[in-house]
DNA sequence: TTTTCCAACCAAATCGTTTTCAAATTTGAG
DNA sequence: CTCAAATTTGAAAACGATTTGGTTGGAAAA
């Protein structure tokens, strides 16, 4: 059903019905009442690509996805997906190519001009992130899921990692601890940078001094929680307590931990950082697992809001938050043995 | 840029020029090639807004998300994008309200009547899904990752749940135990009794009788693997054997057995279903776990692959793709202990 | 030379809305 | 009861592509 046909059925002119359908003042409640019913009744739903031809509005945004699969998608997809269920948008997934640089910037140039989508989500920014300085330029709208230093006006919502790093970190030194091993994330991403210095202001702070041989960076897989964990508890000197980066380089780290026969929580303390999944809980762990904590969920689902604000016009300047991260102390941290 | 004016540039009509960047062969070689060339060098795209509107698709394939945050989602998902990456097909996330069914079919009406999809894939389906029959009705393509009894023509895509779970099972009653224990998934879905239909077989050739008190089924998570499988190493007469439907499951069945002082792999031997996960892999688990195994991903990649096929015309009732699934034996099973 | 045919191109209609500008109707003041 | 102002409604022009149904010019056939 058109809205030619629709509107003659009515008795009125298409103008009249568009704008009943779209709300616009210059119709009687009357008669905008009677639209609305009929359109129901009669099933009449404007077509989307001709609404957006006309009104160059994609009724999208877009989020670019890694090829790396990372678990917390899923979770901070949901959380947009909550938030815009209500809306008359959806979220198109961007399948990245590759991480080089030239082939990532021409996605997102292309993305814009493509006119797909009315704004974008960036993910695991760089502190000087030629994409946000190219998606300004382009004056596409978009949100910065995380942080940069870049020299350009951007809306982000990020958590406080330096503080969850730096408070994690704090609370080893003051049960006793003084070795002690971080697993960050890839380097490059600022969010791997916070962390770093997070981890290096508590050392510094407590007159810890820094052993880079107990930093390890990657993707967060339990491998490489196992391999660093195991690899360090092996030599000579081990830590006493770790940073794990995230739940799964935390199960790879527990698992090395019992492999050589330790506990953790009592030879090995263990800190991670919680998106708060729904099919695996720090609180169920054995034992269970002290984090800090942020709901990767509601992250998707403020994103999505902020998002949309900046799509109606809100200015990227105003939108800037940082969320806290708790801190929740369970069994895997435990004063220093001696 | 547009059309009208590109063309203008060329010196050529933009019918002449649309044909030419389509492929369309009553344009010279000549020409398609200068037309190309200048496609690129002033940078001109058509407007996917307008395509869409005069051709009538979309350019997008439609997945609808649950609200749980599977984990596996995400992993679909890359895989998806894998394969359209060279595509000018995007994908596109619908929120899904409620499980409540009403809502569902509302949801998948409206998304065939808005036309922003092309094609649709339909996860975990039921063995009388009505979302299948909606969907033919309505004659939208679409894709059933999974499969239904339903008595409408779908296409599909699915893997071997009951014969991986049958070997599973047969595997465990070949190292002689006789009480297995079976994690499956949420009721409803035709996986989770394919799932069951091998476990039963299993046991009912080789004349084990079932016991219903060892068969439990929820969403995956590691807290149901925890509490199911403790709970019943705690009875008398315990499960020599587990059969834990996934890798979230079977990390919580490792921790109750590990809790309880036992050995998995000794008194307690574990199959899981593992989707290949990058951050979570069997083989590195302690005991490493024994797993049917079968990529998420490449799914993913082929679903999107067939769905192609589906819009550009091929019969739904040609596709029909039962994958066998692998049995890897590792660590965590092992003969039963007398 | 004339006719026929074909390759290569083009003008204009079309997809289904929104929106500008103008017309019709109602309202209210005088 | 009149006339201007305010409220409702409509006709028609966009939006930017694709595609139908022609033209055109030149080579091949007659």
């Amino acid at each position: 059903m058109k809205l030619r046909e629709f509107a003659k059925q009515l008795g009125l002119s298409p103008t009249t019905v568009s704008r009943a359908l779209s709300g616009y003042p210059e119709v009687s409640e009357v008669t905008r009442a009677r639209v609305a019913e009929e359109a129901v009744r009669l099933g009449y739903r404007p077509n989307v690509n001709a609404v957006r031809l006309k009104t160059g509005r994609a009724g999208a945004i877009g989020v670019v996805m890694g090829r790396a699969g990372e678990f917390h998608f899923a979770e901070f997809m949901a959380g947009m997906a909550e938030r815009l269920l209500t809306e008359d948008t959806d979220i198109l997934v961007i399948p990245m190519a590759d991480p080089d640089h030239n082939d990532e910037m021409q996605l997102y140039r292309r993305l814009v001009e493509s006119q797909r989508v009315d704004a974008i989500i960036v993910h695991s920014p760089r502190p000087n992130d030629e994409r946000i300085a190219l998606l300004h330029k382009l004056g596409m709208p978009f949100l910065v899921h995380g942080r940069s230093d870049i020299d350009v006006p951007h809306a982000w919502l990020d958590i406080d990692n330096e503080g969850a790093v730096r408070r994690a970190t704090s609370h080893l030194i003051d049960l006793g601890h003084t070795r002690i091993a971080m697993i960050n994330g890839r380097p490059g991403a600022t969010y791997a940078l916070h962390r770093d210095k997070g981890y290096r202001e508590a050392l510094q702070s407590r007159g810890i001094e820094l052993d880079p041989q107990l930093i390890a960076s990657g993707n967060f897989t339990d491998e490489l929680g196992f391999r660093f964990a195991r690899s360090l508890l092996e030599q000579a000197n081990p830590p006493t307590a770790i940073v794990a980066g995230s739940m799964m380089t935390a199960l790879g780290v527990y698992r090395a931990v019992r492999s050589l026969g330790l506990q953790v929580g009592r030879e090995v303390s263990v800190i991670a950082h919680d998106d708060v999944f729904p099919y695996l809980t720090a609180d169920n762990m054995a034992p269970s697992l002290s984090a800090t904590r942020s709901s990767m969920r509601a992250a998707g689902t403020r994103c999505a809001d902020l998002v949309l604000q900046l799509v109606s016009g809100r200015s990227p300047l105003e939108i800037h938050e940082l969320w806290p991260v708790e801190l929740i102390l369970r069994e895997s941290t435990a004063p220093v043995q001696r």
